[in-house]
DNA sequence: CATCCTGTTCATCCGTGGTTGAAAATCTTC
DNA sequence: GAAGATTTTCAACCACGGATGAACAGGATG
């Protein structure tokens, strides 16, 4: 398991080796996001974490770069109040990020989370721990037992569980599940994430993320 | 039994009219693809003879087009040896083919393999709790009493029973049904759903999913 | 304390579905 | 080919439930 990091800061980069090789990855470093596209393209790593700030190219533009021709997972290295880049770097293609300073612990939990979910494939059925979705046949069980639901809760939780772990922006919600003329509705989404609340109970939850969006989670 | 040419070749017609009509089919002709896809959609045939080499469409887009909406058995007519179109055309859910020119003895004998093959796959008698669908002849029985049923009646219930106690969707439905420009004529739906609640009873439910399409239940 | 974002509840309105009946199209039958 | 019967299509109506929009509460952050 290769893992990429992509930071200008020496020691970020050594932290995320310890972290990373105690946990059984092989790790490789690039200083810059030109010898971090390099290094991609050349070792095929299975995971990379890109800081946003780089000297030479912005991170946005090496994570397009990368969306152009690779679908490997990417965890993105940020500071915080950077939230537009934070929203425009989960749109580009970004599986998830941390907010620096972070702790290693949840640096390799979200980790977990993005591998596992690259090994599910999409079918007619969309399975989140407890939940099964019949995208065919809009029908969702909870548990094994039915679940009722409108056909707007039905879009907001596809929207949610096609990336479950993930985080979904709100304006990909929005424009998912009531099309072009719901950007800007955030208030839609709050009410929905109600309704949703409600019926999933504790088996599943929905978590916002402030200021960018939702995610769907199994409780641990 | 209905039977659909398609062909632009007048004489072909005549001589499948009248091969196909002293077998006990009765025969529509189609003089293109366009209009073949039109009679398809409206007179929904039991079989369907698609020539192809078409002036506007080719027989292959007439075939795909069809496939996206129906199982209708199709026999291809083919004029030369030509083993890329023939296989595509098979790939593409063709059930058999004939190479011009064919005996009509050849030609009847391909459709009664076709006819079988059908039945074998797809037994001839649909039951749901107490009701039976016999889809050869287009009957229907309730507790035992036959029940009269109109073509397009006939067709919507075989749409839910063949997934009974699921739901069907109402594009789903409305493709089966009406064709291609059924699509979008939610309206059609309540009036024949209603039809059917009428000539069922209580013997047997047609429940609405709000906004997603319908599913035939029996009554606990 | 002020502000922003979120969660929660509720009343209103509109879309969807059910129902009926009439017009239009199609198929029979002579 | 014309008259009648059957079937499909279409229009009009009502009823209900879900979508929408507003109001208010809670909570984090500075």
């Amino acid at each position: 398991m290769i893992a990429l990091v992509i930071d200008d800061e020496i020691q970020i980069r050594r932290l995320l080796r310890l972290a990373l090789e105690s946990r059984g990855y092989t790790v490789r470093e690039a200083e810059n996001g030109q010898l971090g596209l390099q290094e991609a393209a050349f070792h095929r790593p299975d995971v990379i974490l890109l800081d946003l700030g780089l000297p030479d190219l912005d991170g946005l533009s090496v994570l397009r770069n990368l969306r152009e021709w690779t679908d490997v997972p990417v965890l993105i290295l940020s500071v915080q109040d950077q939230e537009n880049v934070k929203v425009a770097a989960l749109e580009s293609g970004a599986d998830d990020y941390v907010t620096k300073p972070f702790s290693t612990a949840e640096l390799i939990a979200r980790l977990a989370v993005i591998q596992r979910r690259r090994h599910s494939n999409d079918s007619p059925e969309l399975v989140v721990g407890p939940l099964t979705m019949h995208l065919d046949r809009h029908e969702v069980e909870l548990c094994g037992q039915p679940l009722k639901m409108t056909p707007t809760e039905f879009a907001f939780l596809r929207s949610l569980a096609r990336h479950a772990g993930k985080i979904v922006t709100q304006s990909q919600i929005l424009r998912e599940v009531w099309g072009q003329q719901g950007d800007g509705q955030t208030h839609y989404l709050r009410v929905y994430a109600n309704h949703l609340r409600n019926k999933l109970g504790d088996k599943l939850v929905i978590r916002n993320e402030p200021g960018i969006g939702y995610r769907l989670i199994e409780p641990a």
